[in-house]
DNA sequence: AAATAAAACGAACGGTCGTGCTTTTTCGCA
DNA sequence: TGCGAAAAAGCACGACCGTTCGTTTTATTT
């Protein structure tokens, strides 16, 4: 469903299928974490053969952060550019995240953050990627803040840097409360906190329209 | 100086000195990441010396992350007892956090944050351990933030619980940023972002009074 | 169906890991 | 100064790591 693309020729296929075993075990055990050995044990195969498809682990590793960042972006991202520039479409995009957040995340993990934490003061190429795929959603986000700047949704003295700074944080913050305490309240915080950085930032005629807990949709790819 | 309290007879000597030489690497490398081999290398002892000091791997991350909650709480909150109850108090807290930042945890890492992406989905002593050095600042900071309230500094209808994990979440973004990203702004935006939450939840009658970026003391210990 | 290319396998390498022993060194005290 | 205890060292173990290599099994093409 959410697998890599076409597939063809069966050296493709199964590479794809490592690909998707590899991201469920690195999410819960993070990149370090992933050992070749304990990958080609539960796909059933050799060593060898599943090292094969990649040269070395480093490239698996870059393989599974560049797989992940395509389904985030495909699920979070792409989804809400349906939407109306500004306020509708960053809503969708938090609420597109937040749904993956429940389904995926808390119960598997995060390649994002466990592989920032893991690579933070690690040089390299692995480490190199991570900062690109980073960026690369951040700058996403960003845009879509700029248009609702724009569109007078939010203040024109609005950041938005500063804004995206703010909602990552409420998403490390739900990763671990939900994650590492457990708390069930966690979802309901991160949306009363997205909410609560909104509304401050809304300009003064959208915020009286901001009916305080409006519906938001989250639009399905 | 932060060193653990005073020592006795040699054995307990060595064993600060190791766990000391300990938090260095993980708070670099992660609790997982930490190695007896690696360690006792860095002391010029022999690997089995280091091990006897605690008996297993796993009482050693314990007594690391104990140490580590131990000086957080030393350097964080401890000082800010003794300021004024609400405000002040609270934002000598986050102030002394911050300063604990850019002076420790950014150059060498942060345990807290590495070791609750690390086990957030283990089961073990370790994890719980972890956990329970969370609940314990979470605590101490909603009861300020409590405090903060009944002072009425704080709106009557603000949650301690949803503003700590709000500040929290800046926190996790502030590593996130200047770790990984390497971003010079990060602190900046954490203090803009705390300004923001606290300007939010402020009462009336002190968000009047708060001359938008106040001077705000680290309170020394 | 035969020939060629791609993929998977199995065994082995050098290393590092945590941990259990036994022996040696060092320390604290009478 | 010498003796008992505590601390450190030395060594070996089984397990797992990423990686290499030669072989065997599968796919693909002629």
């Amino acid at each position: 469903m959410t697998k890599s693309a076409v597939t063809s020729s069966k050296g493709l296929q199964t590479r794809a299928a490592i690909l998707d075993a590899a991201l469920d075990i690195a999410s819960r055990d993070g990149l370090e974490g992933l050992s070749i050995g304990m990958l080609a044990e539960r796909m059933g195969k050799s060593k060898s053969g599943v090292f094969a498809h990649f040269g070395s682990r480093e490239e698996l590793q870059i393989a599974l952060i560049d797989e992940y960042a395509r389904r985030f972006m495909e699920a979070v991202f792409l989804p809400a550019i349906r939407l109306a520039r500004g306020l509708p479409r960053l809503t969708a995009m938090f609420e597109n995240w937040l749904h993956r957040v429940q389904t995926v995340e808390i119960p598997n993990g995060c390649v994002f953050i466990s592989g920032a934490v893991e690579f933070d003061d690690r040089e390299g190429p692995v480490r190199e990627r991570m900062v690109t795929v980073n960026r690369a959603w951040q700058r996403e986000m960003q845009k879509a803040a700029r248009q609702a700047i724009e569109c007078g949704h939010l203040r024109a003295d609005c950041d938005p840097e500063q804004l995206v700074f703010e909602l990552y944080g409420v998403m490390l913050a739900l990763h671990h409360d939900a994650r590492l305490l457990r708390d069930a309240r966690a979802v309901r915080r991160a949306r009363l906190a997205f909410d609560r950085t909104v509304d401050y930032y809304a300009a003064p005629a959208q915020a009286a329209r901001n009916a305080r807990r409006s519906a938001r949709p989250r639009v399905a790819a």
